[in-house]
DNA sequence: GTGGTCTAGACCACG
DNA sequence: GTGGTCTAGACCACC
């Protein structure tokens, strides 16, 4: 389980730790079933505080996007794919609708948003693909 | 000068004040010169503590968009096109960038997450047109 | 706000201040924006940490039964009545079968445990009519 | 001897071999003199740790349901039918004083919540007649 | 003043 | 060994 954090952006450490897990299970890089690194391993290696990292799977927990196994560790939940479908269409709307808010607002015109936005997609796309 | 406050965006107050303002400088709603409101006023016109717009006006002197005249007021400071211009790109980009990272990482394609934004460009768009 | 802990239930406290506050949103003892008890006065009255009442209100805002105002304190969302009818529909579901379950597995027929159901609900009902 | 554990309810596994142990002498499904497996056979079965099982059995003894016959096993105690009632009586009053104080709490008026109770009644009893 | 975050460390329940 | 809970106390951001 692969997370960076970064400890002077301002975000709280155990949002980061939330955001990047479940980004992950969205793109499948944690499948259904899989567990998680454990509170104190995940702690040890991101050198934070044990508590910070629990926080982070609490809410995790609540979201339903993972399971507790008492006494064994954590796991990925099975998540249906309709509700799976309706949280990235609701995380993908949150951030384009932000983004055409800020163009529009700066006076951009549609399809000069559009080519820049393009232009981010490609670079970002051809960087990471693999 | 017309600005919104939304106290359930999480989005600390100062914030949105400081986006607003340059926001409307950068459209050229406030241009060159002209005064800004004075702390007091703006804050009993939004309802809340004028230390919040306090803080706010000097953010946006320090970003030297905006300029103090001791004992008179603050006024909207001569800013180069070509800084302006700079100012705009940076702005897009990285809101545009932040888009498009997510659309990529959800395995959005490239046409899909295009017409995403266009449908939020025009919604906005068509409810702020005045 | 009236709030009541059991120590010795083995029911976590944040738990129960979770539980209670949401029952009194839920029956409108608390209604849409009233503030709640800011959290280092609940903590003294209920002689706990601060932070298990923080915890608390956490889970709280992330179930959007209720909304921070930065600075100002935390208070009663507006729940659509659609969502409040959802959420009360379940947690009554959950509970009715839980007793239908036991009832069943212990080999009472089904008008004896109505009976039984019917003199808990009246004994309870007539001890806290107001 | 027939368990079903659910490693997703949260609650501890040894509380819900307990429980369905408990009731299966509740309803003589498991009658005086039985032998109940041994420790190791039905957590081999069962696919969980001894000690879990070990301890469930630990606590049916304290509540002298059952008894250890050092060397060879442990017996379903002979309960007399006065105190079997009596545990019953007790455990249906307890989790329907439960389900009626949460429907009264939530305002449901009682023929109405009789009505769930009655459904989630038919509903499990449909599902699990043999 | 408000709430939020993080830490260090203790203790508990579960397996 | 796992995770959960709670505490005490520090520091931060916001209003």
């Amino acid at each position: 389980m692969l997370l960076e954090i970064d400890h002077h952006s301002g975000v709280p450490i155990y949002r980061q730790v939330i955001r990047q897990i479940r980004q992950q299970i969205m793109t499948e890089g944690l499948k259904e079933g899989d567990q998680l690194e454990t509170v104190r391993d995940l702690a040890a290696k991101l050198k934070v505080n044990p508590m910070t990292i629990s926080k982070a799977y609490s809410f995790l927990e609540a979201e339903e996007l993972v399971e507790r196994k008492r006494g064994i560790g954590l796991f990925v939940s099975k998540v249906k794919k309709g509700r799976l479908d309706r949280i990235k269409a609701k995380l993908l709307d949150t951030v384009l609708n932000r983004a055409a808010v800020t163009a529009i607002q700066l006076g951009i015109p549609e399809d000069e948003a559009v080519e820049i936005f393009k232009k981010q997609y490609r670079e970002y796309d051809s960087q990471n693909r693999r």
